[in-house]
RNA sequence: GCUGAGGUAGCCUAGCCCGGUAAGGCGCCGGCCUUGAAAGCCGGUGGGGCAACCCCUCGGGAGUUCAAAUCUCCCCCUCAGCGCCA
């Protein structure tokens, strides 16, 4: 949520901000905030007069009463009061409600450096790493390959769960935890606390970080409770501070967790054919961290950095764009993704969304700085990334890996968190040797 | 799920039975004192419309009343015990 205040010192810059958005359902929404704000100040007023009034007559009549003194003039003043003051409030609360749950929608205001654009077309690359590779036979898509390797099982688990589940058996199963770990480690090297939350949130949190839009199309309701599976382990790490008055001096609070996270998509992009690329349940490492505004800037380059450190170790050619006005999500002021080199398909597919939400998830969260246990006015930063999703560093290591033989080779750096094995072997090449893995127990 | 106890400002607590300006402590800020500090003493310290001044705020809502933290009803949440359970 933006601050309220923003929008009434300066409503020209905000309504600016809004419009390179490119939806012009964003101003009409603005329009209705200021409508709204405006009538619930007269309105305030008005009430605030009547309720003085009324304080004034309870007393005179309180000690009226006490003195034994007749007070009927009063009186009946007095008892005409509560009607007016009761639809003077009713009106006031309505223009509040209006207004507030208008604010709701009204989406981050964007920073400068945010490229201008329409779509993901006008996305800006701002960095390139690593090779792009050249086959010398033909490539099997991640999914395909994951079937012949008797890794991946996705007509079983439609049978069991539907499009868009997936059963990861034996080395990839082995190659879904070992990426987390790695990743795990990676960043608690760099300083992270380590936490694990809760995988379903209460609605009134998850207004908190999320787009209310989200609620209909993305996540996954409980039925019979007020719970919505995470879509993401954003959700509940940001959620951890929900109400909180942060110490200054703790700040910035970095945080990660590994996760499933569950995405109906409905009305999105769907599903993809067959393979972990686009799924409605996977793993993800996330980076979350609370700071002081003056930080968020330099905090977004760290997040990044972190996970471009990630698909470098990896191996793993990409290209980091700076998502333009029009494509950017509506809690995020500024946000990267990284997107993978996946040589089966020759394009660059996004594993990794690094956002700068500002201080519009924190003030929706209830959630204040302050100094030595006195809050102030100042609302923290809240940004998230991913570290590693492993559906799609799976889809992209399938796919980038493989060899002419039907074996995937298994990345350097994951290999200590395989058992030292170095290739993935389809079960006819299967061999004895320790160095394949099979995933079977040994 | 059952029973009980609770929800008061950044934190802790009183007030509730018996309706009439939300009291106190901690912490924090300022002042006095001091070489400096602590202690002590004095003052300040929720939010909103804001210039004054006023209004609001006791988990949320509804009701009774001229007037509700206080009385009545509904709901939410937390904790404890019991039940169930990996």
């Amino acid at each position: 949520m933006i601050d309220l205040d923003l929008v009434r010192r300066e409503p020209e810059k905000v309504k600016e901000n809004l419009g390179r958005r490119q939806v012009p359902q964003y101003l009409e929404l603005f329009a209705t905030v200021q409508a709204a704000d405006n009538q619930w100040r007269r309105l305030h007023q008005e009430g605030d007069r009547l309720r003085k009034r009324r304080n004034e007559l309870s007393r005179a009549l309180g000690e009226a009463r006490k003195k034994g003194e007749d007070a009927k003039e009063l009186s009946e003043e007095a008892q005409g009061l509560p009607d007016k003051l009761t639809e003077v409030e009713r009106l006031e609360r309505t223009s509040q409600e209006t207004r507030d749950r208008t604010l709701m929608r009204v989406p981050n205001l964007l920073e400068t450096s945010v490229p201008y654009g329409k779509d993901d077309r006008d996305n800006a690359t701002v960095a390139t790493w690593g090779e792009v590779p050249k086959p010398s036979f033909p490539l099997l898509s991640h999914g395909e390959l994951a079937e012949k390797l008797g890794i991946a099982d996705f007509d079983r688990a439609r049978r069991a769960s539907g499009a868009g589940f997936f059963y990861l058996e034996g080395a990839l199963a082995q190659l879904d935890l070992a990426l987390q770990r790695f990743a795990l480690d990676l960043i608690l090297a760099k300083g992270f606390r380590l936490v694990a939350p809760p995988l379903m949130l209460r609605r009134a949190p998850y207004e908190g970080v999320t787009d209310l839009s989200d609620f209909e199309n993305v996540m996954y309701k409980i039925e019979g409770d007020d719970l919505y599976l995470i879509a993401t382990a954003e959700h509940p790490l940001g959620a951890l501070h929900l109400g909180d008055l942060l110490e200054e001096e703790d700040l910035p609070i970095r945080l990660t967790a590994a996760t499933p996270c569950f995405r109906r998509e409905i009305g999105g992009h769907g599903v993809d054919q067959k393979g972990v690329f686009r799924v409605h349940q996977f793993q993800k490492v996330e980076q979350f961290v609370f700071c002081r505004p003056e930080d968020s800037d330099r905090i977004h380059e760290e997040l990044r950095a972190n996970a471009e450190d990630i698909f470098q170790k990896l191996r793993v050619p990409y290209r980091v764009v700076n998502v333009c006005t029009g494509d950017i999500g509506t809690v995020a002021a500024k946000k990267y993704d990284i997107e993978a080199y996946f040589a089966k398909q020759g394009a660059y597919r996004e594993v990794v969304s690094c956002s700068n939400c500002t201080d519009y998830q924190a003030r929706r969260l209830g959630i204040r700085m302050g100094k030595r246990g006195k809050p102030g006015k100042v609302v923290p930063h809240t940004l998230n990334s991913t570290a590693v999703a492993t559906s799609r560093a799976m889809a992209v290591i399938l796919e980038n890996y493989q060899n002419a033989d039907g074996t995937v080779t298994v990345p350097e750096v994951l290999r200590p968190y395989m058992g030292g094995v170095e290739r993935i072997a389809p079960p006819a090449l299967r061999p004895k040797a320790e160095t394949v893995a099979t995933g079977d127990a040994s």
